[in-house]
DNA sequence: GGTTTGACCGGATGCTACCTCCGTTTTACG
DNA sequence: CGTAAAACGGAGGTAGCATCCGGTCAAACC
């Protein structure tokens, strides 16, 4: 132990200062360009060479991940807000919406998400966050099923899946807004139950 | 004008032959490993250069098409039969799924069929099935709408828009048959008329 | 059947991006 | 200030894309 209270040495000044060089370029380039961007060009532009970002990000995944990491505590300040509203199905699909938001933060991130929320690969550092996101929609979905406003056959993972796929079309850009629009709806009254009025 | 009636030249032998090899290969690859296969394998395997390849189908999409064409024409078969049918709604229902079928033919098909199906891109060859397959589902749709089967709201471009997100679920990979089918149910009560009992 | 012609072939080529390895540099600590 | 551990970063091997051009081969004409 050290002065800081840290297991063995302190960490390098220059570690922490890369790292976080990384993550704002690479955060830029994946608005920019999508979550295929080059990472060459990401590490170019912040100023270290492309071994650099290889060790302190193994994969595209894991610096997808840290990168989202800002993404997820939004998130998680919007799930606050969510579970103050005293309505099940309006907080059901106001949570709908910020997970659609989340999976639209980068054009193409809707692919890697799903590539790691099939179970069985422990070692992509974006499973965890998916597998939050399916529990939480769970018990949002389960809470609206007790007040009886969504259908008893619906599970949080469909609903997943339905808000990985919306935000999927939006990325490939080929749709304009109302068309999403309505394709929402029409999921809406897929899954509400029929004689809610609401 | 030559002896068979066509004009100029009669094509040469190894253009079909080299033209078929590669459809049959390539059919083969985009099969095992999606779309985005290497095409480089795909020439090497058929036994001609990159350069014949890149000739006979200057884009990925355009040998995409080609290698589509054979499905194409199955989906075409398949609306005979839908149009026999005498309930519009299950016509509806059979036609989504002939087009999921269709959509599901390689993995990663859904996103340069997105790509094409957004419009003012007359060059790529995509474009022309994908907007056939819109058409044909509002034909659909109308049908069913005129019968109350289906909600006045719902369009055809947004059953097509669903068909292409569950194929691309599909293609993931990443999710159980149940799941989907769970996820088409929810869609088909969204787009149903509530009181339709059928 | 031989010759001509031009369409077609296919490999060499230049490019971009990925990812790794290892000699060099920076940093923390005593 | 000296030292050793840790991190840096660029060179380099691999793979795929897309193009170009000299050589070839099949079709057409005599």
């Amino acid at each position: 132990m050290n002065a800081s209270g840290q297991r063995g040495r302190k960490p390098r000044a220059d570690v922490q200062r890369n790292r976080a060089a990384l993550l704002e370029t690479a955060q830029r380039h994946f608005l920019q360009h999508g979550v295929g961007t080059s990472l060459e060009a990401v590490a170019k532009e912040a100023g270290v060479g492309p071994g650099t970002l290889y060790r302190h990000f193994p994969t595209r995944e894991a610096l997808l991940a840290a990168v989202l990491q800002t993404r997820s505590e939004e998130l998680v300040a919007r799930q606050a807000d969510i579970d103050q509203l005293g309505d099940p199905a309006e907080a059901l699909e106001q949570w709908l919406r910020a997970m659609e938001d989340y999976f639209s933060a980068f054009s193409g991130l809707p692919d890697p998400l799903m590539a790691a929320a099939r179970a069985q690969e422990p070692d992509n550092p974006l499973t965890l966050p998916c597998d939050t996101l399916i529990t939480a929609t769970d018990k949002y979905v389960q809470a609206a099923q007790l007040a009886g406003r969504v259908r008893e056959s619906v599970k949080g993972y469909d609903l997943f899946l339905a808000a990985v796929s919306v935000a999927w079309i939006k990325g490939t850009g080929a749709t304009d807004e109302e068309s999403v629009d309505r394709l929402r709806a029409l999921l809406a009254s897929g899954y509400r139950e029929p004689d809610d009025q609401a």
